[in-house]
DNA sequence: CCATAATCGAGACGGTACGTCGAGTCTTACT
DNA sequence: AGTAAGACTCGACGTACCGTCTCGATTATGG
């Protein structure tokens, strides 16, 4: 998908197709025993069984081929039912928080960020592949929150949009400066407090007026 | 501070007051031009007028370069006195978003937390002289809300802590995640938008029979 | 001959046939203007047009490098017959005596060897690859001179062996002592001298009976 | 005496007088260790108990010093009374070998060799500290045998010299090729070889029909 | 069923930076 | 002024990866 695509034209010898997951296999290892920064391209070659050739086919680089070994661990993710909006975020954060305590994660993730910086297609890539892909999470907990009556029907699209990237701003930022930065643990107890601040902000935040229904006495009049 | 230290004997030529904040001032420009992963110790080493040696002999490698240099940035952010607790978060989360704008801090910050999730001693430097050297500023801030009543005084400490953590681990990751990550300017709309959800949730968190009573209009009077 | 071997496997891209001239006749061009030890190997890759791994691929060292390279100029060493042996000796070390007036045998023989003091397998590389090599040039005279009937055939194998040990140490001592330490051109002059007294040492060792035979004056009776 | 001298000028510290003689040894003891190439004036200063800059106060370089700590070793060579010139050659030629057979000779001799073919003052040195300074052995084993009739008195103070300078560059040539290049011992049999072919050789270059007046038998009785 | 063509493993290639080491100089405080 | 200590500039070391290339050997499809 984010990959060197092969040529169109139909001759000659097909790419092999088991190759693709052996790389992203061998990366993701190499990222647990090596972090990112003493991670070959030629080790993960070797491991992956692979000459370098093939693999600079389909990669660009150390960057993009990091980028596809994380992205793929984003996708396991899902909103469970728990009944209320908070215990739904709380759902989410700790799996969130697991797939960050994995090695190959912290080490993949903050490095392509950082390269990133200065390489606006890499950038671009990351959002496509590991941040627009999981605003999913963001969407279907706000459904399944207007569902229940939690949240009101948004009105405004624009304003909506907004709303999403600041949650999925607050959520994985938070998190990952948590996890990674302070090097504490995101458990229970710190992801019910965060989960408590955050739901009550948006709460209000999201309709006063609605919520004013429910909640007479908020302390936003603003 | 954070660097290879100098045997405490007193023989033998001691070492140039002016080459440590050359070479931070060069790292920094190096930064600037060449990002992280193509900064080079010998190209700092030149911009410096220093030999790689020198460089060598007072720190350890290039991460605890880049983690003193960057480090140095943040020492500038101050709490602005706006008259309330949500227009100085506001402002100080301003001035943060300002200095991740600079390319010096983007592409070293998230670089060296990349490479401290397999360095210990490196997260310990990240942890010393940037995260705990900021909490003064929740400190402040809370301190200045507390005299004009905004906030209660902190009767557990142990929970006071766990809060000061908390809030900064959500306004720095969310901060880091919009800049870097989301590539969206922390613009005022957002900030406003952010320290909304933030500050509302936090006097709930905090206390809400005591901000019931004392505060049951609006809370930002400017 | 003496370098790093390829693995005798099929398999890659084949090492560059012209490398290795390039490079013996670059460390050469090297030792010429700058002498053996402020030669470096970097400076050497440069001037074949080679990377510097490429040259540490097939050589192990500066010492083993410069052995091949000084090797190849005494190949072209011949023996000129000039109707004596006493006169087919003064031509030998006459073009003996012409290779170590070029800079690049100068500087480079007298390097090796005294490496050669503290590294055995370099002094076995030295012993096979220039003196080994050259005692063909002894062999040579020898057989020549039997053939005039100057010199008897040798009886006693072993015997012949030491003789022709003692010849090469005698010979090349000398003329290298001449040139290099002494710093005094091994002249026609010195080398008629020089001659007269090995040719004379030389046939009364060998068969004072054969050489009485034919210079009944001889003064060795013994 | 081939050191960098102290200015004439009284006044302040006089140098240490110890420390000349601690450093030669100090020299002498890395050249066994270490050889010439690994030796490193650091080093040496260390073991001689003294700062690198007082050893750059008193030689050049490198090569200067080991050519003072190599000169002294052949200070202790004699010309012994054995009764023949032949015997007294073999002596000679004996102690030569034995001092050769120590690493510290071995090691630095050649090298500074090496580096004189590009270092004028270099070669001058060696040739004022070593080569001409032993020449005395020769005048004094040539004065024995003229004492003794084996040799006439020199008529001509030119050819006189020249030969000398022969006899040097031959026997020294050969001991070191021998022991440093081929790599064989210089023991007995050698050298009574080796000094047959010599003793032959001058002899009849000297002045046959002198030998043969005085000597019509052969002039070994060995 | 053979020719074409892209793929594959292997490994040499030209580069660039690494982190270390030694040379020789300079700057302290002390003797 | 000499000394021990040690920081300084400079330059080479030998290694490791990068990303490219050149091999011979496969392995598909299309003529």
């Amino acid at each position: 998908m984010h990959r060197r695509t092969p040529p169109p034209g139909r001759a000659g010898r097909p790419r092999s197709a088991t190759a693709d997951a052996a790389i992203l296999a061998a990366t993701r290892a190499a990222l647990v025993e090596l972090g990112w920064s003493k991670l070959t391209l030629g080790d993960v070659a070797m491991r992956a069984g692979v000459a370098k050739t093939t693999l600079y086919r389909r990669w660009a680089g150390k960057n993009e081929l990091v980028v596809d070994a994380v992205a793929e661990l984003f996708d396991e993710l899902r909103v469970p039912d728990r009944g209320s909006l908070a215990a739904d975020i709380e759902g989410v954060v700790l799996q969130f928080a697991a797939i960050l305590a994995r090695p190959e994660a912290r080490s993949g993730l903050m490095a392509v960020v950082a390269e990133s910086t200065r390489d606006e297609p890499l950038r671009e890539r990351i959002r496509a592949s590991i941040v627009e892909r999981q605003k999913r999470l963001v969407l279907e907990g706000r459904a399944r929150a207007q569902a229940r009556g939690e949240l009101p029907p948004e009105s405004d699209p624009g304003e909506a949009a907004r709303t999403v990237d600041l949650i999925f701003d607050v959520v994985a930022g938070a998190v990952v400066h948590r996890t990674l930065v302070s090097a504490e643990p995101a458990d229970e107890q710190w992801v019910r407090s965060f989960t408590r601040v955050l739901v009550t902000g948006l709460t209000s935040l999201a309709a006063p007026s609605f919520e004013s229904r429910t909640r007479p006495d908020s302390p936003s009049g603003a």
